[in-house]
Formats: structure tokens, C-alpha cells, sequence
DNA sequence: ATTCTTGTTGCATC
DNA sequence: AGATGCAACAAGAA
């Protein structure tokens, strides 16, 4: 699920923890989203220090402490976080607890376990915060640049380009659809047949769905309009929102993609 | 019981 | 080099 704005969404689930001390650490001893990372160090050091700040970029979101002590969660496709009162027992799939003194637990649970807990202490910015691309909605990311690695993948299909977190990063599988769908593109066009004006129009309606997204589900989860392709991509006979034609599904970029015949004919990128 | 999945990485293959 | 396809990770939902 978390792609864009539910990560932003989620990063601030933690915010009533912020200015506290951690108390107490509690770390799933099955937990393999740590991966590399050794939790008992992180546990060490995190224990007593004070959560500052927080932020979130693409997928990925940083959480701030004092003496230069970082934690990074990145929540795969079902991680969470959570804010319970503090004598809460933890419940199944909890992989992180921050008990903070005076106060909630804050709580990273996640299922599946594709998500992932990194942790950094030291001058400067991580490694793995600091390689990820300008935001969409940044000055960096323009339609020259987006012509640009368009043409350099120009074998692609567009759906697999718009998943490619070096370029595009925090769209996922529901975004990529979303904005092929506002735009009038098919998921298989080719990302080399997209002429000027289709790179244009590509390129504003990759930003409006992250600004929407931001609004509408980064701010306080609310449901999408039904306007949106989201409420109907994976209803069994869905339609297309503004044609009523029966959505069509494949796997397209190796992901399960979804589209308006009507509105995303092939071809349509050439202008 | 079986098949599906909103993410990412790594590997084999073309 | 670039693209594709698949398996892997693991659990729950349909």
C-alpha cells in the first residue's frame, strides 16, 4: 500500500512522540526487517535519546534523534506505524517499539516483513537518505528531464518507467495507473513514442496525482473521490469513471496494471 | 485449497 | 547496456 503520501502519512504518526525521550526500546526478536543492521547496537544507543524530527522522501522516511543518531523505515507493502498508549500490549507483527517516556508507544508492525529498518549515527546524512532522487514536486524534476529519461528508455513500457524509483520516486503500482489514466495513456505504450506534447502532458499529470495524493490521503488518509481511478481498479467489474466502460487488467512492467480502453487507447503518446 | 497482492532486490537470460 | 521475467522475502484476503 504505501506508496507517496501514505508514507508521508504515515510518517507522521509518530509526531506525538516528538520532544520525548525514548524509554525503552522493544525489538521483535524474529524480525528480519532489519536485515544488515545489527538492533541491539541501534537499541543501545537509541535508548534514552531524544526523538527531534522527523521527514519523509520517495518511500522512505527518517526519524530524527539527538547526538546525531538516525532511524530510517522504509515500510515495503505492509508496514505501518502506529501510536498506542503506553501500556498497551505489543500485538502480532510489532517489529519496533519506542516507549517514550511520558507518554505513547510508538510502533513500527508490519505483516509481510518487505519493509525495512535502517539505522545511521554520524555527521552529515545517510547514505541510503541521501541518494534518493529530487521529489517530483521539486524544481529538479522537469519535463526536459522527464523527455530526457524517457528517451533513454525508450524500449520500456511506460508503466515500468513511471515505477523506476531513480526518476520517479514514491510512485507504486496505484500511482503509475492512476496518472496513465488521468493522462489517456496505455501502461504498454513504449516510453520512446512519446512525443513533445505527450511528454508535456505526462509530466503535469505526474505532479497533480502526487499533489492530490498528498492532499487527499497524505493529510488525513481520506478515501478518494470516486472521480479517481482508485476507488474502481480493483472492484471486480469496475468501470472507468468517466467513460463507464469496463476497466481491463494485465500484467504490465511486472506488475498487475490497470486502464480505460476507451480513455488509453495505444498510440495516443505519439502527438 | 489455491491464488492473489499497492515493494524491492538479485539473478538469469535475451 | 538495456530490457524482461522470475524467484525470493511472508502473511492475509478472497
Amino acid at each position: 500500500m504505501p506508496e507517496l503520501a501514505e508514507v508521508e502519512y504515515f510518517r507522521k504518526q509518530w509526531n506525538p512522540g516528538m520532544g520525548k525521550r525514548v524509554k525503552e526500546i522493544i525489538i521483535n526478536k524474529k524480525a528480519r526487517v532489519f536485515r544488515g543492521e545489527k538492533p541491539e547496537t541501534m537499541k543501545k544507543l537509541i535508548t534514552h535519546a531524544r526523538f527531534n524530527s522527523s521527514a519523509a522522501a520517495a518511500k522512505q522516511m527518517v526519524f530524527l534523534f539527538n547526538k546525531n543518531l538516525w532511524i530510517g523505515i522504509h515500510l515495503g507493502m505492509t508496514g505501518r506505524m502506529e501510536c498506542r498508549p503506553k501500556n498497551q500490549t505489543p500485538i502480532k507483527h510489532d517489529q519496533l517499539i519506542l516507549k517514550m517516556s511520558s507518554g505513547p508507544q510508538l510502533i513500527f508492525n508490519d505483516p509481510r516483513q518487505f519493509g525495512r529498518v535502517q539505522f545511521f549515527q554520524g555527521e552529515g546524512v545517510p547514505p541510503w537518505w541521501a541518494k534518493i532522487s529530487p521529489a517530483i514536486l521539486s524544481q529538479e524534476f522537469n519535463a526536459k528531464e522527464l523527455g530526457e529519461f524517457l528517451k533513454r528508455r525508450k524500449g520500456s513500457t511506460i508503466k515500468a518507467v513511471l515505477l523506476m524509483q531513480e526518476r520517479f520516486p514514491g510512485i507504486g503500482n496505484w500511482m503509475a495507473d492512476e496518472i496513465l489514466w488521468r493522462a489517456g495513456f496505455h501502461p504498454a505504450a513504449r516510453a520512446g513514442k512519446f512525443g513533445p506534447k505527450s511528454i508535456q502532458l505526462l509530466f503535469k499529470t505526474v505532479r497533480e496525482v502526487c499533489r492530490d495524493a498528498f492532499r487527499v490521503i497524505g493529510k488525513d488518509w481520506s478515501d478518494p473521490p470516486d472521480s479517481w481511478l482508485f476507488n474502481h481498479r480493483w472492484k471486480k467489474g469496475g468501470r472507468c469513471p468517466k467513460t463507464k466502460v469496463l476497466l481491463e487488467r494485465k500484467t504490465i512492467g511486472g506488475r498487475t496494471s490497470c486502464w480505460s480502453p476507451t480513455r488509453q487507447p495505444l498510440g495516443a503518446e505519439r502527438r
